[in-house]
DNA sequence: CGGGACTCCTGAGGGC
DNA sequence: TGCCCTCAGGAGTCCC
């Protein structure tokens, strides 16, 4: 699922389901994760009642009536899923195998009425209990650089983010501390849409290319979330709705087809650098 | 230190 | 059908 598009969506469906609700139980089903689910401190939120979801790059933080937070990462694979009480049969009309979904869950937090399922298939995610004097100094969230929908995130910053820099432009808007919430999918389109080459180091881009960036950036990160996000390989949120942003995808994926523009036709070509997929126009980003 | 490669893990999909 | 290989939306860690 997720990059910044998708786990603001994530969060919003969570805070539709969970908001101002008490943890009836915490139960761990599987506890290997990133960093193993700690039951002993987990156990803590069992009678808190849920205050705030606040979305923080790609991270979802849960603030309890105490000083108790979840801080949440999805990973490659992390979803939640609710499973209303009581009910014999978990509607899985939403997944295309059951067997594998149910296989990968990891943690069990009951409400009242319903269940909360944290799964998460290759295990890259993470759940852990903070405090919330220590948010800041967090050892995930210390180091992040601006959101990209803030108007923090302007061209003077990037610039003074990466106007020394010999790593690619593409490496620099994937590097969290920089932009906080960017990944493979949205930077390969934002620099398609500013017309750049990925592999452009960070030095060499002008003001004109700079600021291309970050309209692009605000622009496609707007339209994803506004599409509920992207889906591939039949992912979905909390509520099991898909997102449809992955239609709107320009270069990402196709490899070997022409460039939509109609001015240019070149083809889309895929590259590897550092161990990931790079999407560009052989002709129009330079 | 900056920058790139490697690592964790499981499943899907293509080639043979 | 099945085996083998490559690839997947992240990010911490290690090494030069």
């Amino acid at each position: 699922m997720p990059e910044l598009p998708e786990v603001e969506i994530t969060k919003r469906s969570l805070s539709k389901q969970i908001l101002l609700k008490k943890v009836v139980s915490v139960t761990i089903i599987n506890p290997k994760l990133r960093y193993n689910l700690n039951d002993e401190k987990l156990q803590d939120l069992k009678g808190k009642i849920i205050k705030k979801i606040k979305r923080r790059s790609k991270y979802i933080l849960v603030f309890f009536d105490t000083s108790n937070i979840l801080l949440i990462h999805l990973g490659m694979t992390g979803r939640f899923y609710f499973v209303k009480k009581n009910m014999k049969k978990i509607d899985t009309s939403f997944y295309n195998n059951k067997d594998i979904i149910m296989k990968h869950d990891h943690l069990k937090i009951a409400f009242e009425k319903f269940e909360l399922i944290y799964n998460d298939i290759r295990k890259f995610g993470f759940i852990k209990k903070i405090n919330k004097k220590k948010v800041f100094s967090n050892i995930h969230l210390a180091k992040l650089g601006c959101e990209p929908l803030s108007s923090k995130f302007c061209p003077k910053y990037l610039k003074q983010k990466i106007f020394n820099k010999k790593s690619s432009i593409k490496n620099l808007l994937m590097n969290q501390s920089i932009v906080a919430g960017l990944g493979n999918i949205y930077v390969n389109e934002v620099l398609y849409l500013s017309r750049i080459n990925p592999q452009k180091k960070g030095y060499l881009l002008n003001n004109n290319e700079i600021r291309k960036i970050i309209n692009s950036v605000k622009k496609i990160i707007k339209n994803a979330i506004i599409a509920g996000g992207s889906t591939i390989a039949n992912y979905h949120n909390s509520e099991g709705k898909v997102g449809s942003y992955q239609k709107n995808f320009r270069v990402y994926g196709r490899r070997g087809l022409r460039c939509q523009r109609s001015c240019c036709k070149g083809k889309i070509r895929r590259i590897f650098r550092s161990g990931r997929s790079i999407f560009y126009c052989s002709k129009c980003q330079t």
